[in-house]
DNA sequence: GTGAAAGCGCTAACAT
DNA sequence: ATGTTAGCGCTTTCAC
């Protein structure tokens, strides 16, 4: 009842095989029956079982990409990247969410092996020997490194000390920094750049510790930030960074009169925040589509690994002023 | 080099059909033979190629699923619920994202076509006329009513007049309503509930016509209710809430004292706001779930179509309140 | 209960 | 430039 390509071959009076180079475009066929054949091949609206063309290319035109929780907007915008620059390459993207459960990555990882050519894979929390252990197919790491493995990431590094700068020209002198999860690999970087930049610039830093990225883990870095004398907090992410404005609020601190407050990604939670946040901006839209890239490349064993690191730069809202004159 | 049936069959001294029977557990297979069959099979680290076994069964065990912008913190937690139960049935879930554009929603619709058993959509904004026509694989649609065909939707209806029920109740007498894009299914069900309780409650309604469903639009809508004489506003969705508050915080009017504000879905962001948002909770991840179940039922060519219909229910949190004396 | 054999629809040698 | 043919790895009759 589907039309296959015998039924073409039949129409157009010629092979299957003709059939089959008209349309994959590669074998010679001469001008003239190539165009008879896809015209016959469009009348019967013929598509080729991709099944049967993945059965023997052992090629599936699919690429799968793992996040850790794709009802996050980090994830979301990369996930977007990822399926934009997939159209254009004509791949199919198969999605799995991991519910925030590294366990589940690994089942995901497991379970797409025989599905897909290969992985993007976004993996903030998984240790570096299970993640090894589980590259079996070309795998393009998201804003991970892991030494002989391509990637794309982003360079949290730069962001951070930007905003020591900026907070360091605006007067501050004593900060607060909220780190998140601590197997985070951004967040490792977030705090080396700290540990690096600050004492340059004469900064003095409270660190807080890591507190959840939820709006929860906020609250707390309030609270722990006016328990110190810093007069600016820079936060994990934007979520941390809402929260925290949300108990200041409450406590009847001011932003940022009282206190400056900094977010990290640049989400679009950040516009909904009165004032709008200052926060580091980062691509992630284009992290998706260069991943994809580099995932091509790698599938037709250009050399490599290739690691692509993006850009990250300030973005000043209205949550930075000069601290308070003490 | 990757191990076949023929591997395991060998290994296991028995015929490439019984490996599989064994497997696929329907044939009649000795529990013997089955238990060495599984031993010989799990020892080579063998699982079937599911390409060959798509291209003979034409079951490919995979589901489409296509939402406008997975990006939308709604539809998020949608392919969440998709993706759980996805997990629970073994199936595996393609999600295209169409970028708000109803085109890419039908181009999504063919190309997923040769690729899935089966497709979830939701799609809020393509015409009836034209849904019909791209409906040639079994389908269940998301938030979306049409004659003839299975369907998840919540009460959004109900969730309308609960909420005037409750601003009744709690002393407002008119009311604004700010609409979302004309085309949208639910959009028309939120309006139409308004028009048929508002009247029996005594309570005027103003219209403010149709906004985007973006932060801009509840800007908009903000200054539209403030040149009526409504004490509440009514918004399409969260999103639209959280503008309006935006706004109306600028322009000095301080909610729920001087206006009440109510948004819809009851989204993560509806907790962002200061004050939280009283909303219209919709049961999003169990509509992800129902319809994985449906399309399970339609697929096993159950009886049908089914329309399951989910409650939806007002939650108060701290946008509402008595109108000011005036 | 188990094996032999016939394909599913296509691509990639190999002929012509 | 085109046709013929041999499978890709599996499921599923049909024998036994």
């Amino acid at each position: 009842m589907t039309t296959t390509s015998r039924d073409v071959a039949r129409a157009a009076g010629v092979s299957i095989a003709t059939v089959s180079r008209a349309l994959s475009d590669n074998g010679a066929v001469s001008e003239a029956t190539k165009r008879r054949v896809l015209a016959e091949a469009a009348r019967l609206g013929y598509s080729p079982n991709p099944a049967a063309r993945r059965l023997i290319t052992g090629r599936s035109g699919t690429i799968g990409l793992i996040v850790p929780d794709l009802a996050n907007p980090f994830f979301a915008d990369i996930i977007k990247g990822v399926q934009r620059r997939a159209r254009e390459y004509r791949q199919t993207i198969l999605v799995a969410d991991a519910d925030e459960q590294p366990r589940l990555e690994l089942d995901a990882v497991r379970n797409l092996t025989r599905q897909v050519d290969g992985i993007i894979w976004a993996s903030p929390r998984v240790d570096d020997a299970e993640l090894s252990a589980h590259l079996n197919l070309p795998t393009v790491l998201l804003h991970r490194e892991l030494p002989g493995q391509w990637s794309v990431t982003a360079d949290f590094g730069e962001g951070v000390r930007q905003v020591l700068v900026n907070l360091h020209a605006l007067g501050h002198r004593t900060i607060a920094y909220a780190g998140g999860p601590g197997q985070s690999w951004s967040g490792r970087k977030r705090q080396e750049s700290l540990h690096t930049n600050a004492p340059a610039l004469g900064l003095e830093v409270f660190e807080l510790g890591s507190v959840p990225p939820t709006i929860d883990g906020g609250l707390m870095a309030a609270d722990l930030t006016l328990a110190t004398p810093a007069t600016a907090l820079v936060a994990y992410n934007d979520v941390v960074a809402l929260g925290a404005m949300r108990r200041l609020a409450d406590r009847g601190v001011s932003v940022p009169q009282d206190l400056s407050v900094v977010g990290c990604d640049n989400t679009m939670l950040s516009l909904l925040a009165t004032p709008a946040l200052t926060t580091i901006g980062v691509p992630r839209f284009e992290a998706g589509e260069a991943a994809v890239t580099l995932l091509d490349q790698c599938l037709s064993e250009q050399p490599g690994p290739v690691c692509q690191v993006l850009r990250t730069s300030l973005v000043i809202r209205g949550t930075t002023a000069p601290p308070k004159e003490s």
